[in-house]
DNA sequence: CTGAAAGCGCTTACAG
DNA sequence: CTGAAAGCGCTTACAG
């Protein structure tokens, strides 16, 4: 089995130097259309494979881009990695992927290997803990890097973020919930000290006290699980309460599988709103109100901006919010 | 700033060649303790980074392995590829991920990019069309391949393929529900063409058949919509069937969340059986019961198989099936 | 617009 | 066990 051809074995078969090849590869327009498409000819004759180790050791900046998740298993954050993925194979750059579980060793571990990969940039979408090492470890490498959704700070360290505004979807869904005629509107999941979950509480709360209400926070995991469980609690400890918002899709989608059981109507006797909009939102019964944070709009701009930093070194702001909108569904008796 | 250390700067700093620090690095065991110890000092000291392009130029393998996946928004597919990242990163091997979307021309603009990469394996889960073109590029590149879930094949051209025992799961789930006391079963969804879809169904069928039943098959789409709108229809159009055999979680899911609406009670008028043991499975009203095909466990397998690929050379059986088994919940009625 | 030369940071034989 | 030399396949100035 013959060893694969260089730009060496094209330059010979195209009657060019080296040089030339390499400069057709970058799309050097200073090279005659017609030595273009001879080179491009005597690629496809030899079976010319770019080999981007080389390219990437000469010229030290890779096509590969870390993109390193807290939970992938969580759909949420899968269809993030699906659209953010296609996105930047379209600006040529490959994406490797890790997910850190939730763990910070492990994520400094992943870190630690994509450096050595040489990455040209990091996408991350943090595990709490460490902050300090590993923000360390990221600022040494020098690498471009963008957290994403969530936030990870350390005295004096930070890096730019692009999260979706949070506090306003909170917002959006209590203002709905009053609209829709609601009484009694309660916060559902979220771990309790986490940012993300005090973002979205804090629209939720910041309404609430506009209309002199008093509010109901009830926070835990964020699974379906969790869901069930307080929709029970609430049947039995607050009976008055008409709406509930939930910290995410998940938790919301708990509740509703809960109702049919305690005898409770959804959307009529409780109204429910999630967070995320999950593509199960859309199926479930009934159909679930939920604040959308426009996950493949915001993952093109997740790639566009890293791409800029990478390419022509603007640097993103330090901290961006992508625009939310509620979406009405059934759950909370809209339309 | 300074440049990134290379092993020279280490060999100066530990007083040694740097073809020491290379056999360091690689761990050869022909090195002193002592000296080896005096190495890895020396990188602490000054911040060393290993560059893996380089190795990679030189030693012509890469620590890259490509994952191709149909369709990873579906959540059966994600937990596979956050199971296998984190297996290969144990292995020493990062993940370069790419979502064809069932899109098989960008499937094949995929691969191409992995190539270039050096990627030194792919594991694939196709997206079915040009197989004969993609299998071909597979081939010329000389990449060790590994087919999972789903299989391609184009005249005389195939690769070893590793995928869960499809028709043992049907089976398990026709002869469950049969003794569960079911008197018409019914199988949903799946689109007919598909090898998957006919795996599945084949071992339904043989059951069926052993048993002198009538087999009632609805194949479609692999959604919660699908689902739903089958309940419905079964309702009307087949009020005698008691079981159903979903092609997966999602179908399964769907007819679940419908029954409530058609008076049905899942689980004693109709026993309902998925496919996959997705996660939400668990916390479905109720609980659904399924055939799980051990994703965690096959993900450790797809990554041991690739790996011995690679390092030793050991070529995975051409077909390989992975066990499978049932889970019985309440939607079948069972416990 | 094209060619000859050097070098990116490793690994790989090959001597000692 | 350690050192000097060559080379992996590109890109990058630098002449012409």
């Amino acid at each position: 089995m013959k060893q694969r051809p260089t730009i060496l074995d094209v330059a010979k078969q195209a009657g060019v130097s080296k040089s030339t090849v390499s400069l057709v590869l970058q799309g050097n327009p200073a090279v005659k259309e017609e030595t273009r498409k001879a080179v491009r000819q005597a690629m496809a004759d030899i079976g010319y494979v770019y080999n981007r180790s080389a390219a990437t050791l000469r010229s030290a900046t890779s096509g590969l881009i870390g993109l390193v998740i807290n939970d992938l298993r969580n759909p949420f954050f899968t269809e993030f990695a699906a659209s953010f993925q296609m996105a930047l194979s379209e600006a040529g750059f490959a994406t490797v992927l890790a997910n850190a579980d939730e763990d910070p060793a492990l994520q400094r571990r992943m870190i630690s290997s994509l450096v050595e990969h040489g990455v040209a940039g990091f996408i991350i979408s943090p595990s709490y803990g460490e902050e300090a090492e590993t923000l360390a470890l990221l600022a040494g490498s020098g690498t471009p890097t963008l957290q994403v959704f969530r936030t990870l700070e350390a005295e004096g360290a930070s890096l730019p973020v692009l999260a979706p505004d949070y506090l306003r979807g909170g917002r959006l869904a209590a203002e709905h919930l009053i609209a829709q005629g609601c009484r009694r509107i309660a916060f559902l999941g979220g771990l309790n000290d986490r940012p993300v979950t005090r973002e979205r509480m804090k629209g939720y709360l910041a309404v609430l006290e506009e209309q002199g209400r008093t509010p109901l926070v009830l926070t835990g995991q964020s699974t379906r699980a969790f869901g069930k469980a307080m929709a029970a609690r609430l049947h039995e400890q607050h009976p008055d309460v008409d709406g509930v918002i939930c910290f995410n899709d998940l938790v919301a989608l708990g509740v509703l599988s809960a109702c049919p059981g305690l005898g409770i109507r959804p959307g009529t006797d409780l109204r429910v709103v999630g967070f995320d909009d999950i593509e199960d939102s859309q199926d479930s019964v009934p159909p679930l109100s939920t604040i959308s944070c426009n996950i493949p709009d915001f993952a093109t701009e997740t790639a566009r901006q890293i791409v800029g930093w990478i390419r022509e070194g603007t640097l993103p702001p330090a901290r961006a919010l992508s625009p939310v909108r509620l979406i009405v569904r059934a759950s909370s008796g809209g339309a």
